[in-house]
DNA sequence: ATATAAAACTTTAAGCTTGAAATATCTTGC
DNA sequence: GCAAGATATTTCAAGCTTAAAGTTTTATAT
């Protein structure tokens, strides 16, 4: 899957071959690099930053479902994040009145304080990853990729 | 990291920031599915098919600090994936006279069998998922990318 | 009312992943 | 030759990940 250095074959349809696996490469530096930063800088995971960020766009809280759909991962796998972030005192479960069988998952004060310190500093790593990308081919790139996005999101 | 529905702020530098967003929603996106697809019509997953597609294109074989490097993954990661690829006849390590802290790790007549039913089948997703990308966004993608790459190399 | 289904979430087993420590082998400097 | 360091790999603990099965609660259809 993760193709590198040896060319992939021509042929019809190869292009878009090539292209996932350029796509599925840089991808995986980059997060690569994320990974080390934070664990280095903060003692922190790209997993536990994912669902802080998530949460922290939604001060009113996220159901547990929300929260795996919107981060494109199972259910079962946010249960396990969120005990850790609980445990940490970061982020909070509150029991609602009226659907029993959820919770709403907020982050707390010093959830909060936390993750907005990471979230800036990640910002500028992804300034100096992506620093050779121009802005120009930054926003056409992203306009591919949204366009790719609609498209799946229409398919499913 | 994985931002959605929601706007990322604007700002200087957000451009980039958003780049990253949609990338790795893409890339988690056609992961996914190609998980989904790879278990449920070969009973395999990802990273053993990154593995054999290495070795495919290797029939000297490799060394494991070499998939490690070419895969982007640990090595104390590569030898778990070897080891269950072994145990299931796909996968054979071969000691070596000269330096015997190796040993070169190539795909059996088994494996590569089976690797060339799943690629095959794997070209035929990729064109499908990415399909409604034209055959000239995709050059172009894959030219932004592979730069991105090749600045990448030369900073580390 | 009450069975049945649906929904939200957790638990479980198996496998993936990393970074660090441990092991074994090779290389180098003396 | 031999100690010291470098290299290649494995082992280990902790955490991430999925799919499937289980639990509790809510909604629906008689």
């Amino acid at each position: 899957m993760v193709a590198g250095p040896l060319p992939v074959p021509s042929g019809p349809g190869k292009d878009r071959l090539r292209l996932w696996i350029r796509l599925l490469r840089a991808s995986r530096t980059i997060e690569a690099e994320l990974r080390e930063r934070l664990k280095k800088e903060f003692d922190t995971t790209l997993p536990r930053f994912d669902v802080m960020a998530a949460l922290y766009r939604a001060p009113e809280g996220m159901l547990m479902s929300d929260l795996s759909r919107f981060l494109l991962v199972s259910n079962g796998n946010v249960t396990g994040i969120v005990d850790r972030l609980v445990s940490e005192g970061l982020v909070a479960r509150a029991r609602r009145n009226g659907d029993r069988r959820t919770s709403m998952v907020r982050l707390t004060d010093e959830g909060s304080k936390s993750f907005a310190t990471i979230a800036a500093a990640h910002e500028g790593w992804i300034g100096e990853l992506l620093g050779k990308v121009s802005e120009e081919d930054a926003r056409r790139l992203t306009g591919m990729l949204t366009s790719f996005r609609s498209n799946w999101e229409g398919r499913e």
